[in-house]
DNA sequence: TTGTAGGCGTTATCAA
DNA sequence: TTGATAACGCCTACAA
């Protein structure tokens, strides 16, 4: 309860409001002694701006929210935590809400966020639909999708090849020999899903290998995922050599499984995952896996997220991040 | 840019002002029917509440801060999940913070927040020291400490028992027969780290072993404080058959310096860590750690700040949670 | 049950 | 360089 508030400081000082909101502005058009004089005051009365009614009056909050699946998901700290090294640099503060995937939870994330008029938005969106978006669009709120887009729509985003992603997967396991390569892909509502598909399918053909549809699972998240789809393939006797997952998470569960079955790791299937999270190297089986650069997700789609607010900037602005394929014990 | 304001329903429908703000509001005090046509031209509209300006009206942002001191310690996401999810249900937002253990980083993320007019805080406090603590204390915004907290001063906080969990850590490694137990504990400035100091050496002196400083370092918060620690022990012939690691974090630079040494685990020596981060049990090496409810730790946390600032109550809040040893293959 | 008036604390505009 | 005045969009108090 700060009751002290710009009028304080302005008939202490003797200043007026607007001199006194000059100098706490940083104005420079301001003399350089009734400054001094207004800072002291203004320290002295131990005066806090309130940001709500700057925010009210500006139409700026210097807030931005963030939207992503789940924190708890091991590929989102890097990506917030990009966001916020941005963020705070810029003179801004993140808004995080998690979806857990639901278009409906999102939606409400989205309402909530409009109406506390953040300046932008970053979102990994869930992708079951989009009108949400085209909300945020209708409303002109700059926003910059993360990780996933939308196709035909125009809307700025900043993803990470992952056609090219899963062609150095499944290449890979190729030039190893295996030619039945279990591909435990993610809902295909999803971008990133569709092209790992497109990936994986231009290896095979680059490699005259036929694809074979059985070997196709799709909606995968979690870890549970990829070790329900392991133990169903094993007990309707599937054939595979190798198998390549959605995601390192979804990798961990396919390894839980093949253990559980008593198959070797490489030898018997052979398993490359993908974002490349924190500690998949000192795993039991060191994964073999995509790296996607996370934090740089978050920092550059802020940067992004940053330029659409300051400049008119009318282009759609999309940007592709590499992915690296790394090699270490699980295939 | 919604130009839609509460005036322009207000025309339209033609009612006051005050009767749409009722409707908007689900005030009771209003004729169903009135509500209805209120509703209807509102949404016809498109009206989206400005919540800027309810905030500055109404004294409250239905915004609340926390602060940690990184998303990427895999420590944090589960606590601010928790508090999420509880915000979300109880209709705050959260604005996320991350201090880097500075308290310079804290200090200006608490300005912010305060100047944000944030309706309360969490915070994992660094603890070096606590004049901005003071400070919110002295505005009267509500706060609660999160998983760190100051012995004299009353501040409400949730914690987890850090002193028993030491205990039973380090009990267990006694009476697998280890009697030097290398203990590289967190900054002495953080309560936990003191606890945790208390509850080994009480251990050691229920089973009367003589404590050896020589085995305490102190310091440590992440994976290559307890790498350099192993290997200068190592170098200055420390000797030692158990290390007690302040977190599971350190517990990995603990095991990755220790196998470069050719160190067998856990026959050469014993490895105990500290929260149990996820895939702590999928390591090449399954981690024995200390239980900590991260996820309890935030919405409990959460629903106490709710209750600090719906309810007037004036004694100081304290909550302890329990921890809980899990004996995997480390230990 | 509804309406009127005023103000929350700041910045924008215009004038001096 | 400084000041007066009017918003920003909503809610609170009080009156009708």
């Amino acid at each position: 309860m700060s009751h002290i508030t710009l009028d304080d400081v302005a008939k202490v000082s003797g200043f007026s409001k607007s001199t006194v909101s000059r100098v706490l502005r940083n104005d420079p058009n301001v003399n350089p002694i009734t400054k001094e004089k207004v800072e002291q005051v203004a320290q002295r009365l131990g005066y806090i701006p309130n940001i709500v009614a700057r925010s009210l009056r500006s139409k700026k909050t210097t807030t931005i929210g963030v939207v992503i699946a789940d924190i708890c998901n091991p590929f989102f700290p890097s990506v917030v935590r990009g966001v916020e090294d941005v963020a705070r640099e810029k003179g801004y503060s993140i808004i995080l809400c998690n979806t857990d995937e639901k278009y409906e939870r999102e939606k409400e994330a989205l309402n909530t966020l409009i109406q506390k008029r953040v300046d932008g938005l970053l979102i990994s969106p869930v992708q079951k639909k989009f009108d949400d978006l085209l909300e945020l669009r209708r409303q002109k709120i700059p926003f910059v999708l993360i990780g996933r887009h939308f196709d035909p729509l125009e809307m700025d985003h900043i993803v990470t090849d992952d056609i090219r992603g899963a062609f150095m997967a499944t290449e890979y396991l190729i030039k190893k020999g295996h030619k039945k390569i279990l591909f435990i892909n993610g809902p295909l509502y999803t971008s990133c899903a569709r092209e790992r598909m497109a990936g994986y399918k231009k290896a095979l053909v680059e490699n005259n290998i036929k694809l074979d549809t059985k070997l196709l699972k799709e909606g995968a998240l979690k870890m549970e995922d990829g070790y329900r789809v392991i133990k169903k393939a094993i007990s309707s006797k599937l054939d595979f050599t190798a198998v390549f997952a959605f995601s390192d998470l979804v990798a961990f569960g396919v390894i839980k499984a093949l253990k559980e079955q008593g198959r070797k790791m490489p030898d018997d299937v052979a398993v490359v995952g993908y974002d490349n999270i924190d500690f998949g190297f000192s795993l039991e089986l060191p994964l073999t896996t995509v790296h996607i650069p996370k934090y740089e997700l978050g920092s550059e789609g802020m940067k992004l997220l940053h330029r659409k607010i300051n400049e008119k900037i009318n282009e759609t602005q999309k940007i592709v991040l590499d992915t690296k394929l790394i090699i270490r014990d699980s295939a």
